[in-house]
DNA sequence: TGAAAATCGTGACTTAGGTCACATTCATTT
DNA sequence: AAATGAATGTGACCTAAGTCACGATTTTCA
């Protein structure tokens, strides 16, 4: 069950066996079934989430009914909305199993204790939410300086397996433009090959 | 020259009197005029910065020769090509002055011998970097879900005296519309109230 | 102070992408 | 196996914002 958080860690820190054995009783081990929610929106989000197996997207839906995803969360990456984690303010995003998923989830109490007793998982999570603020940087500047095909084909080329993981439609609402948009694009693109 | 600097650490963190002195000992005061560049694209970002006094604007060009703002850094903010950075990388950023700036400049080595060896800067970047991804992330998310007008709303609310002290063109360009769409746009907001 | 450079406004036209509507295929459940 | 719903494709039309062009005003700095 902790196999992959394991590996996460110690690709980026070290820690004692005795360090790790107190992280793994902070964790909450759930499995998720397809299409059911970890986190609706006005609820408050009390975990965060590491994917052991499958895959999660965290989306918000506009006054239109219109989904926007943030983020999708494969094996091995963290997933919550921050925000409301830190706050505990009711959260303005969803976070659903597009795959039937293995979870580990953690509480805003065990993990401030973790990150106080274990100054390595301070670092560890310096260190991811710094790549995170990078990558998200990169996507804002996308959206300002990249045509929707640009930037269709730049989640191919990061994420290859995405696309036949995921919906097209999910895949329209990550790169910022309808379903409609997306389809044509794609046969365009597959017509012009 | 440490005023703010000292100030915004005591904000976030408990640092002893001797562990402040031993990073005063770290940084590089440096004083930029209106219009100087700081980092320019090409380059390595070979410094963090931290502003005590002025403004600061960081952005890219785009093939068509058109700026787009990542940054403005105001007095307390850090800024920098965080990839260039931590990884070496040629810049694809530009760091300009937009008033007379006071900097504190930490380099790469620098900055992780303070993360080492003053466990508190640890917390304290994590946190700071934590806020910078919960805003970037609004940011991307409200391109998608937001007009133009809705986006200069937020703007003008978030940080009322930016307008004051940013040309419109940067405005337009950090809320991603061109200078004449800002344009006609506040033509608009004026006729209307 | 006087010339050069920035900045801003605005009209005419273009365009990428959105909206709405309907049809088809594919998957899921009972 | 039938049926319901999800996902996709595509045509016709619309709209927010971009592009290009020109003038006017304001700053800057030599």
């Amino acid at each position: 069950m902790f196999e992959f958080l394991e590996k996460k860690l110690k690709e980026n820190i070290h820690i004692s066996r005795d360090e790790f054995e107190f992280a793994k009783t902070l964790f909450i081990p759930k499995k998720l079934r397809k299409k059911r929610f970890l986190l609706q929106d006005g609820d408050p989000c009390i975990y965060t989430t590491f994917v052991e197996k499958g895959l999660l997207r965290s989306f918000t839906v506009d006054d239109k009914g219109n989904e926007h995803i943030l983020q999708f969360g494969m094996q091995g990456w963290w997933v919550a909305d921050l925000y409301s984690f830190l706050t505990g303010e009711p959260s303005e995003y969803n976070i659903e199993a597009i795959e039937d998923s293995d979870l580990l989830l953690i509480t805003k109490s065990s993990w401030d204790q973790l990150l106080n007793e274990v100054p390595a998982f301070e670092r560890y999570f310096r260190v991811l939410i710094q790549n995170n603020l990078i990558a998200t940087q990169r996507r804002l500047m996308g959206t300002m300086t990249t045509t929707a095909e640009e930037r269709y084909n730049s989640l191919i080329q990061d994420f290859p397996d995405i696309i036949q993981r995921v919906p097209q439609h999910m895949i329209a609402s990550y790169i910022g433009v309808t379903r409609e948009t997306l389809s044509r694009l794609r046969s365009q693109l597959a017509a012009g090959s």
